[in-house]
DNA sequence: TTAAATTACGCAAACGTTTGCGCGAGGCAT
DNA sequence: ATGCCTCGCGCAAACGTTTGCGTAATTTAA
């Protein structure tokens, strides 16, 4: 058993064959005799022979790889999204290069770097949350990879994407909380950076405005989600002259650490507040107080819409059309999706 | 802007200079004059020349990558071990691939092929819940590609892998059941195609065996990891004429469904039954019922020692040290956490 | 002054594949 | 018999980098 694996100069050695002759074989190009053809396949199996893809890509200039960046791969919806990811990629024969930023700031531009070491045909992101400067991305666009942000997007000029409407998904929540009687609701935004906030907060002062309410900023209420984060925030809300009974927080770990909290606070969970969160995780199936409602972004449609338009773009590349100055900017509309029987307390 | 990043070659048109000094001149070759190897930097950052690692690697025969295949990216213990392999293949400068299987034996060849087509030096493997032949990692060993399995571990011979002590960690589980006073406890176990359910078998006989308790086959269930599967699994030993008072479910997601579907019988949980897990998963903590303990499998550290193993074996490779015949079998010593303040029906 | 040693570069091959173009042999038409 | 066409192969370059070895010029020592 031979240590390297089989190369068609081996191919070509055993057979007396140049080596353009045998990549034609293995080709069936139809300047290559069958009978050569059929010794060429034979040899190949017998020496277990099988392409460096190495070798290919430098030949042909592409590696026919995405690269895909997300801040963390146990959130369900991140690693739902890369599911779908995965399975465009794989029915177009592309490979999937993942990573995870971990939200840090210098680890996601680290690893735009190795993906640009690394010739990665295109770029799929979904940024970190802590992101506040956007040079990494721009570079890319010096080796003209393509690259499409999804589900959390920068504040940055010219960049296709693919989003949710975070406004009317908000407005939905809103409304919804109104119905049931609310009049003080909470919120619990998330970083500033984010285009996913500042949708947020838009749907609530619209929400808000349609049905002529006024706008109180006091109650929208920025935190870094983290545990840590949203107990603060959870702590201002509470500690506001109009003392929310609703509050809507920027996902469904958001609400899972207010309503612990508020547990801890001894709050009894819809009864003396309510909660309704974004993504709607499977997690909130299994939660001992879930949100009342989620606002669902429909994470897989997310990833399987990137990764289209990502490699969309490789094909216009490819036929060398250069002349696309349209962005893709792709919105899905999100859905309040109300959970069925909500736990009261036994 | 021009289409094409720059190559070495453009640096040495532009200098008058041979390929081999410019790459000399890059690396700080001392065959290279001194203001040579600078005025061939400055050009290089001029230029925005960056190394192209598609030809190093097929230079060195190497692609510095390192393959990672886990069934499933959301669950946070393959998540974990994958932060952690990510962080050691970082330090050694290694690309990590990652592909997710989701427990699916086809699509699992499919990436290991795809692994071996891209050389990656050596592969992470954590087996797919229903993998039960094992030819394709077999193959590996053809093409001399260093392979360790990790959590899930195939019952093959001649491998290395990390794993835990699930023997152990079931033996305290079993403990400190009968320490509580139950007598009848039930196993809801895994596929026997891992080697995982078999340990947490053994450790189950061994555990009653010790307490001069009767084992009696009827108490372990075998289950596919599905909820429906868990639901039936679950549905058996509620009917066994020992109904059990505890149950030990092969992981927290198992218990998750377990305890949901014991709650739609309307079992009390906690007084009727007692759950205790695998995994120990953070998820745990926000479950509305949670086990009263679960048994840690510390997936960091499996993630990390099986990262180090494999870059272990590949750095002996490089020393050309094939007479490893020694084989890896790294056991990490469980531990039962109790849950603190188990969650009582308020 | 001459020979030997050292310095600073360049040539060419290699890694493994693809592909444009060319050539020799055989077949067919005139 | 000769010229043209087609078939079936091979040569060589290329992709972008690294590196073994060689050479010319300069410096140093005898």
């Amino acid at each position: 058993m031979r240590s390297k694996p089989a190369t068609i100069k081996d191919i070509a050695r055993k057979l007396n064959l140049s080596v353009s002759t045998v990549s034609r074989g293995l080709h069936d190009h139809p300047s290559i005799g069958l009978t050569t053809r059929q010794k060429i396949k034979a040899t190949a199996a017998e020496l277990h022979y099988e392409p460096n893809q190495t070798a290919i890509f430098l030949q042909k200039g592409t590696t026919q790889t995405i690269g895909v960046i997300v801040p963390e791969l146990s959130e369900a919806f991140f690693s739902t999204a890369v599911s779908a990811i995965e399975e465009i990629a794989n029915k177009r024969n592309y490979t999937v290069l993942l990573a995870q930023s971990h939200d840090d700031e210098h680890l996601e531009k680290h690893l735009v770097e190795k993906m640009k070491n690394h010739r990665v045909d295109g770029l799929l992101v979904s940024v970190g949350k802590n992101t506040s400067s956007y040079e990494h991305f721009e570079k890319l666009k010096q080796y003209d990879i393509p690259l499409v942000f999804f589900d959390r997007i920068p504040i940055m000029p010219n960049i296709h994407y693919v989003g949710c409407n975070m406004e009317t998904g908000t407005i939905e929540a809103l409304n919804y909380l109104l119905k049931k009687g609310h009049r003080s609701i909470g919120l619990i935004n998330g970083p500033s950076t984010l285009l996913a906030s500042s949708e947020r907060k838009e749907g609530y002062i619209k929400a808000l405005t349609k049905n002529r309410l006024k706008f109180d900023p006091s109650l929208v209420v920025s935190c870094d989600l983290t545990e840590d984060g949203t107990q603060k925030a959870l702590q201002e809300l509470l500690a506001n002259k109009r003392k929310p009974t609703a509050v809507v927080t920027f996902n469904d770990y958001v609400a899972l650490y207010a309503i612990k909290y508020a547990r801890e606070l001894s709050l009894c969970i819809n009864k003396d507040i309510e909660f309704v969160s974004y993504a709607n995780l499977p997690l909130a199936n299994y939660m001992q107080y879930a949100p009342v409602a989620s606002v669902e972004q429909f994470p897989f449609l997310q990833g399987h819409k990137a990764a289209d338009i990502l490699l969309d773009l490789l094909s216009q590349k490819m036929r060398n059309q250069n002349q696309q100055t349209a962005y893709y900017k792709i919105i899905i509309e999100s859905q309040l999706i109300e959970r069925a029987g909500t736990n009261d307390q036994d």
